[in-house]
DNA sequence: TGCCAGGCCCTCTTTAGGGCCTT
């Protein structure tokens, strides 16, 4: 069975193409239900993080100055994930500065990403609304560590993409759903997901 | 407690606008 890379970044901002930066990262390795690895660390890309965003992550500028350079960091995360198929939440987000950080190490970003987010929007429609840390309250999904840094986020989504998959089981019969599945069911409107579901199982 | 961007999706729409979600 491909296992499924959940990953997330911690960053200065939200926006590589204005200069914003990875400060962490987390990558949770997923086969069928069972995490079968973990990658997790804090980056030096020397840039400095602002007051709003130290206290919305916990991440401080000394922290930072005393991690590995973000060169060494994304160069190892890239062997970590390898060819695995990649999940996140809000993944047009974590996809940017997954292909922004590598680039700058020169390896490409070539693995598709699909979106618990947007799938949680598909299938979750009742939720009170589709932010990670609502949707595990929703689940009642475990608590993992503190929210906003990237290991217990990322634990978090691969909590909610188990969940995803429980549910495609329950409620379509899907026995196996995996990412080919997850991506052909984000790129569905919501209503179309039981004719996403039909065409999977062929 | 926020701004920056970008993709998705809903609706008072489609010749558009704005909310959601990520840090």
């Amino acid at each position: 069975m491909q296992p499924i890379a959940v990953i997330d970044f911690e960053t200065t901002g939200l926006s590589p193409a204005m200069g914003d930066r990875a400060t962490e990262v987390a990558i949770v390795l997923v086969e069928g239900d069972q995490v079968v690895d973990r990658f997790q660390s804090l980056m030096n890309a020397g840039v400095r993080i602002s007051a709003f965003i130290e206290a919305y992550t916990g991440i401080s500028n000394a922290m930072i100055a005393a991690a590995p350079s973000a060169q060494a960091v994304m160069a190892e995360a890239s062997r970590f994930v390898g060819d695995a198929p990649m999940v996140a939440h809000n993944a047009s987000f974590d996809r940017r500065f997954w292909a922004a950080e590598l680039q700058r190490v020169g390896h490409e970003a070539k693995q598709p990403f699909a979106c618990t987010m947007l799938l949680s929007r598909r299938l979750y429609p009742q939720a009170p609304n589709h932010k990670l840390g609502s949707l595990a309250s929703f689940h009642r999904l475990p608590s993992s560590g503190r929210a906003h840094r990237a290991l217990a986020d990322a634990e978090m989504a691969a909590a909610l993409l188990g969940q995803i998959q429980s549910d495609l089981r329950c409620r379509f019969g899907v026995a196996q759903p995996g990412h080919d599945l997850l991506m052909s069911l984000q790129a569905c409107a919501r209503h179309a997901v039981p004719a996403a579901i039909k065409r999977y199982l062929g």
